[in-house]
RNA sequence: GGAGAGGUGACAGAGUGGCCGAAUGUGGCGGUCUCGAAAACCGUUGGGCGUGCAAACGUCCCGUGGGUUCAAAUCCCACCCUCUCCGCCA
């Protein structure tokens, strides 16, 4: 949520980001909502002080004994006054709210103009793309022939874009969760939280899922709860209303989840495989930060995910987001993306966002410089790191041999009680 | 699921209609004292919004949302959360 008093001082600045997000988000009639609003507010408050006075006064009079009557009544005129005032301002409140929140992030000044995600620019690459002697295999055929990957009877079970992992298969994912926990906990400074899966209005609001973005989670009948579609929902409404002191900054936390998406409006894309399902597993990097660092936080957070990769020996890339490809919340963003054989290209495995404030603004999020001085709003950052799903498919497909078995990347070999390779039982 | 108790400032804990944004204690901060520290003493110590260059002023906030009243932390209604006991359960 962008502050309404610098959108007030401001309002041509805010319209050119936003111009530059593709996003033509109207602010005139949130100015004039936000004039009228004020202008009823000095009304309203002059009438208030007039009642307090003469509340006092009231009292006093009932205290000597002496006759109050003429002045309750004329109060009962004020106070119906009052309260007619403070219905429409309630009313007006709320439509300033849902405006607000329905616009989005501003980009910062070092992110580059664009109209489409093919304005992403390639900022680095690690690794070569992986060549092969035969004719390599889409993770999906792969795994269905180790038989350690099922999609036809997670159909059955449950739905479409489900899968069951057995096997190794299910060990691989594991492993890769604890070794990707276990890396940025012991080596990357980050503590371990194990957040709920599902969570409140409050916070889907907060992290800006809700109100514009409501039909990509998954509702539960007849409660006020969201399936998690990122362990950043619950991370980082932790600290949702609290006011931090400079001492906690920064706050580096990572987490497991599963994750949880509608994907509403991605019918037929990506229909096979681990690359798109309503439920997949995630380690998530969350942080909290002063200002003045977030965005030497960013370019950490991200080496803290493409180190993942690194280990594993997959080939990536990191693109930047131009101002139209950003989404909703973030200010700037990189994504890393992993070689993935059977697409031909680099696939988003991972995307690290600086939010500046606002979520901070939207979940309350403050913290104190030093004693005595007034809060204010921390950054928030989070990163993929990264999706486990895709990570299994990119190992899969990039360490494939002619025989159809797989390679066991090196690092994973101790949480997969030592196997190297993963071969067919048949 | 049944029965009961309770949600007040950083924490503990008063306050049952007006002089209460809130006693008191602890903690924090500043000071006096001291070579220094402790103790003691003195002072200070919430947030949002609005007006204003500022100083300041106004207003709102005692779990949340409504309501009653000239006036609500205090009365009424709904909801949320916490705790205790019983039952059930991984």
């Amino acid at each position: 949520m962008l502050d309404l008093r610098m959108i007030r001082q401001n309002p041509d600045k805010v319209r050119e980001a936003l111009r530059k997000t593709g996003e033509d988000a109207s602010l005139d009639v949130l100015l004039s909502l936000d004039e009228k609003r004020r202008s009823m507010l000095t009304e309203v408050e002059k009438l208030k002080a007039q009642r307090n006075e003469v509340s006092d006064q009231v009292a006093d009079l009932r205290r000597n004994k002496q006759d109050a009557q003429p002045l309750i009544d004329e109060m009962k005129v004020v106070s119906q006054k009052i309260k007619d005032f403070d219905d429409e301002l309630r009313d007006l409140d709320a439509e300033i709210m849902d405006i607000l929140l329905r616009i989005p992030n501003m980009p910062h000044e070092s992110v580059h103009e664009g109209t489409s995600e093919e304005d992403n620019k390639e900022i680095r690459r690690w690794g070569e793309q992986t060549e092969f002697s035969f004719q390599p295999l889409p993770h999906w055929e792969l795994g269905t022939n180790l038989d350690i990957l099922d999609f036809e009877r997670a159909s059955k079970v449950t739905g479409s874009r489900f899968n069951f992992l057995k096997g190794a298969g299910a060990r691989l994912e594991r492993a890769l969760i604890n070794f990707m926990l276990d890396l940025h906990s012991d080596e990357h400074g980050y503590t371990e939280v194990f957040p709920p899966f599902m969570v409140n209005k409050a916070s889907a609001t907060g992290t800006g899922q809700l109100p514009k973005f409501a039909e990509d989670m998954f509702k539960l009948e007849g409660l006020d709860y969201f399936l998690i579609p990122t362990a950043e929902v619950p991370v980082t409404n932790l600290y949702r209303d609290e006011i931090l002191s400079m001492d906690d900054l920064p706050i580096y936390h990572v987490a497991y989840s599963a994750c949880f998406r509608s994907e509403a409006g991605s019918h037929g894309r990506d229909t096979r495989g681990l690359v798109r399902t309503h439920q997949f597993n995630k380690v998530e990097l969350v942080k909290f930060v002063a200002p003045e660092n977030s965005y030497d936080e960013l370019e950490k957070l991200t080496n803290d995910a493409e180190k993942v990769l690194q280990k594993l020996g997959l080939p990536y890339r990191v693109s930047q987001m131009c101002t139209a490809d950003l989404g909703f919340t973030a200010a700037k963003k990189y994504d890393p993306e992993v070689w993935m054989p059977s697409y031909g290209r680099y696939v988003e495995i991972s995307s690290c966002s600086n939010f500046e404030d606002f979520q901070a603004r939207r979940a309350n999020i403050r913290f104190r410089r030093e004693k005595g001085s007034r809060p204010e709003f921390v950054h928030t950052l989070n990163g993929s790191g990264i999706a486990i799903g895709r990570c299994l498919a990119a190992i899969l497909e990039n360490y494939q041999q002619e025989d159809g078995s797989v390679i066991v990347p090196e690092v994973l070999r101790p949480y997969m009680g030592g196997l190297e390779k993963i071969t067919s039982k048949k």
